[in-house]
RNA sequence: GUGCCUAUGGUGUAACGGUUAGCACAGGGGUUUGUGGAGCCCCUAGUUCCGGUUCGAAUCCGGAUAGGCACCCCA
């Protein structure tokens, strides 16, 4: 039946232009913004000294399957995976942090660390899309290697805070990182809990959606996963607004080295006037992440996480590699997008024409081109209208393309060796000589 | 994977179960014919699909398909 169907398709019914679900097309003016961004985001990484690195989207599918002992759903079920012609496995990259620990692991011994590592790959889920979440998307990694101390952490947490603050003028007010570390959580459990947490996978799922819920909700919830007077504590322990309060509640927690590099990446993080939090609630990715972990919050406009990051120190294990201890983050395109639109600092396709070349016959054609490829040669955007066209309409379309030049080729022209030259914005216009009228484009009339 | 909502020209929308499915924008043509996005006239083009109820369905019902949102998950 489902072959009948696809042999009408075929015949009678027109295929669908929509694009395949949960991915984007993009017209010249969606690419217009999307480049504008990534130029922002490009040009501001790299001046922390960042260097780009790529790879293809194609990976084998291993490499996903093995780091997913723990996360075995994520691998069978939310990745595009096919065979190939050959009978290899291969994978559609849903991350590209796999794809980072290969590159490193290959070269690990002779790479000179730390390195300052970036990339702007496309990656791919297969879920069902829902309001920020596509099933391609492109996001922008970065990361340190090499560096096991708490600078790395300060640094790449300062980066991730900046790009918003500093590459696009995001007010400091419009969000906050939140900044934890696993290692808190698991001592609170061992000094203050009556007894282990009976399921811990469910107790941290429980906490990462505290802020999705109401407290009370919150409450019931972590009274079915812990003791009574157990709940209680936690309850306390992930109020606290800040790590000092903390500390002053469960002081056995002071000697804790997760806590002690928390106070560095604090005193580093004020130093640098990142707006951060202290958030014991924040346990994203648990069984990915090995030290501090941080999670970019909107408070103003929309209220939602927009991305995060953190430490993974095991990153080259599975190539059997030595371990090359890692700091970083990835943000997404769709969700900058979305947090830069509502504070309205969305940057604009910034791309216009600066020359309408417009033969007036048609036997102007192809000296309008020799003009448009003279003005190009002279650093400017230039277009010569494929068919004749009217002064009128020659101005008309210049007008909507956003040129400020356009240069007529009429009969008139072509016999006296000259262009007609006209610049928009002052209404003014003269006549040129034919060769070497593209240099009064530099000097445009005051 | 589960649930909820939605589906009208290219886009955005209007139409109590009852005239020829209306409007705006976009697109095409004309008017002008060596100069500012205009105006005016004309045109193209639509009820997602299959079935049911009804004298009569864009409208009500069932199913399919597609899209959106939430859950799940978020590497």
């Amino acid at each position: 039946m489902r072959e009948n169907e696809s042999s009408n398709a075929r015949s009678s019914q027109p295929l669908s232009v929509a694009p395949y679900r949960g991915v984007r097309d993009f017209y010249p003016e969606d690419m217009g913004v999307f480049r504008a961004v990534e130029a922002r985001v490009r040009s501001w990484i790299e001046r922390w000294g960042f260097e780009e690195y790529g790879a293809s989207l194609l990976e084998p599918a291993e490499l996903y399957e093995a780091k997913a002992a723990e996360n075995e759903e994520i691998a069978r079920e939310q990745t595009y995976t096919f065979t190939d012609r050959g009978g290899r496995r291969v994978t559609l990259r849903p991350e590209m942090t796999p794809t980072l620990a290969r590159l490193a692991a290959a070269r690990a011994k002779s790479l000179r660390f730390p390195l300052r590592w970036y990339s702007f790959p496309n990656v791919f889920r297969y879920e069902r899309p829902q309001e920020g979440r596509l099933r391609e998307h492109w996001q922008w990694n970065c990361d340190i290697l090499g560096e096991p101390g708490v600078s790395a952490d300060i640094e790449i947490i300062t980066l991730a805070s900046s790009i918003l603050t500093d590459a696009f003028g995001a007010p400091r007010e419009s969000f906050e990182v939140r900044v934890s570390h696993r290692g808190i959580l698991t001592a609170l459990e061992g000094e203050y809990l009556s007894e282990p947490p009976p399921n811990p996978t469910r107790l941290w799922a429980w906490i990462d959606r505290k802020e999705k819920m109401d407290a009370a909700q919150f409450t019931r919830g972590l009274r079915d996963l812990l003791p009574f007077d157990d709940a209680k504590v936690m309850e306390t322990f992930l109020e606290a607004g800040s790590l000092d309060e903390t500390l002053s509640l469960f002081p056995r927690l002071a000697s804790v080295s997760a806590v002690e590099l928390l106070q560095e990446a604090q005193e580093g993080l004020t130093l640098l006037g990142v707006p951060w939090r202290f958030d014991a609630s924040l346990v994203r990715g648990f069984n990915y992440y090995t030290g501090i972990v941080f999670e970019v919050f909107a408070v103003s406009g929309l209220r939602r996480s927009i991305f995060g990051g953190g430490r993974y120190d095991g990153l080259t294990a599975l190539f059997g590699a030595p371990p090359i201890p890692a700091v970083g983050f990835g943000l997404g395109d769709v969700t900058l997008t979305a947090f830069l639109k509502a504070l309205g600092l969305l940057p604009q396709s910034a791309l216009s024409l600066d020359v309408l070349v417009v033969p007036l016959g048609v036997r102007q054609l192809a000296l309008a081109q020799k003009h448009a490829l003279s003005a190009r040669k002279a650093g400017a955007r230039a277009v010569a209208l494929l068919a004749p066209a009217s002064p009128k309409e020659g101005v008309g379309e210049a007008l909507r393309a956003g040129a400020r030049w356009v240069v007529f080729v009429g009969d008139h022209e072509e016999a006296q060796r000259i262009v007609t030259l006209k610049h928009l914005p002052t209404r003014t216009q003269r006549e040129a000589p034919e060769e070497g009228w593209e240099h009064l484009l530099a000097g445009e009339p005051a």
